[in-house]
DNA sequence: AGCCAGGCATCAG
DNA sequence: CTGATGCATGGC
């Protein structure tokens, strides 16, 4: 009923922190349950459901990734696809020794040493990486996640496991456009529980295919998904990345905002448009994953956690 | 008590 | 175009 894998350096391009990873606030799903060193999740391989347990191993520069495997129904095939679920949940074949290289002489660099192998994450169901993405606006990441575990049990489907515990699916957007909104609101969603109902229904409606987006130039699909009520453009920056993969979106949050005029600008006055369009021309493809350093950077620093003496400056 | 949290919509100049 | 304000809610 357990089997045990591992994702070992040569599938792995570089160094990788599962913890700096999962530890970033990323909108691409909500945090997984934490006990120690290993993180847990339940997912549908091949269409059963099995209970994923994984803990990092070996030395940050050559690092790999432990699987503890519960479920019933583990042949090869289940397996190799829990294999490259990962692989691309954690963009594993990201190149991140050339993106250390290409920035290396800039201020960045210092949070590449001391945030060495974060990486960016890519949801594995874009919808409800929207759904995050939405209810992350003005909003703590804790707080977030605790209204999207909410959604999450009082929503979505039962999912049974052989050994008698139980998780909940995220809800399809069917389910969620007909969501009350007073079940919404009792996640604490306050008024962003309008905008999940809204976005819910044009995706069931066929206003909003999020399938297509993946096709469009970047331009193109921020636009589109700015449409929407309640996505405005760090909400859809943020839904391009983490959900869709589009490396080249950079969300500009409060934290961007101050940082980067600050590190390159010389403390400048910057609107959050400017800050965008710096990060994309500055970093291109690369744009996403430098957000996510200088982001989680900024954040630790000021963290109790992570006392301020190092200075990116 | 007041301000902040991975913002957005709206309205006034 | 820029700037101010309300919005739900919890944590500090």
């Amino acid at each position: 009923m357990g089997v045990d894998l591992s994702i070992t350096q040569g599938e792995i391009r570089g160094p990788f922190n599962l913890h700096h990873t999962m530890q970033s606030g990323q909108t691409s799903e909500p945090y997984w349950r934490r006990q120690n060193e290993t993180y847990r999740e339940v997912d549908f391989f091949n269409g059963q459901p099995a209970l994923l347990d994984v803990y990092p191993s070996g030395d940050p520069d050559n690092a790999s990734l432990q699987i503890h495997v519960t479920g019933e129904h583990l042949d090869e095939e289940t397996l190799e696809s829990i294999r490259s679920y990962l692989v691309n949940l954690f963009r594993l074949c990201d190149d991140l020794p050339l993106f250390y290289k290409k920035f290396r002489n800039e201020k960045i660099s210092q949070a590449f040493k001391e945030f060495c192998g974060l990486r960016l994450m890519k949801a594995s169901n874009p919808f409800e990486s929207l759904i995050c993405s939405v209810c992350s606006q003005h909003s703590s990441v804790e707080q977030w996640n605790k209204t999207i575990r909410c959604i999450q049990t009082s929503f979505g489907q039962l999912i049974d496991l052989p050994d008698g515990q139980t998780f909940h699916a995220f809800p399809s957007p069917e389910t969620l456009a007909k969501a009350s909104t007073a079940k919404l609101e009792g996640c604490q969603a306050g008024y962003r529980a309008q905008y999940i109902l809204s976005v819910s229904k044009k995706i069931v409606n066929g206003d909003l295919n999020l399938d297509e987006l993946r096709n469009a130039s970047y331009e193109t699909a921020k636009n589109e998904l700015m449409e929407l009520p309640g996505i405005g453009p760090k909400v859809a920056d943020c839904f391009l990345l983490y959900g869709l993969g589009q490396t080249r979106a950079a969300p500009v949050d409060i934290w961007i905002h101050r940082i980067v005029p600050k590190v390159y600008f010389g403390g400048a006055k910057m609107s959050k448009e400017e800050v965008g369009r710096f990060l994309r021309s500055r970093y291109g493809e690369w744009a996403g994953l430098a957000q996510l350093y200088l982001y989680h950077y900024g954040r630790m620093r000021s963290s109790k956690l992570f006392p301020p003496e190092k200075k990116l400056v």
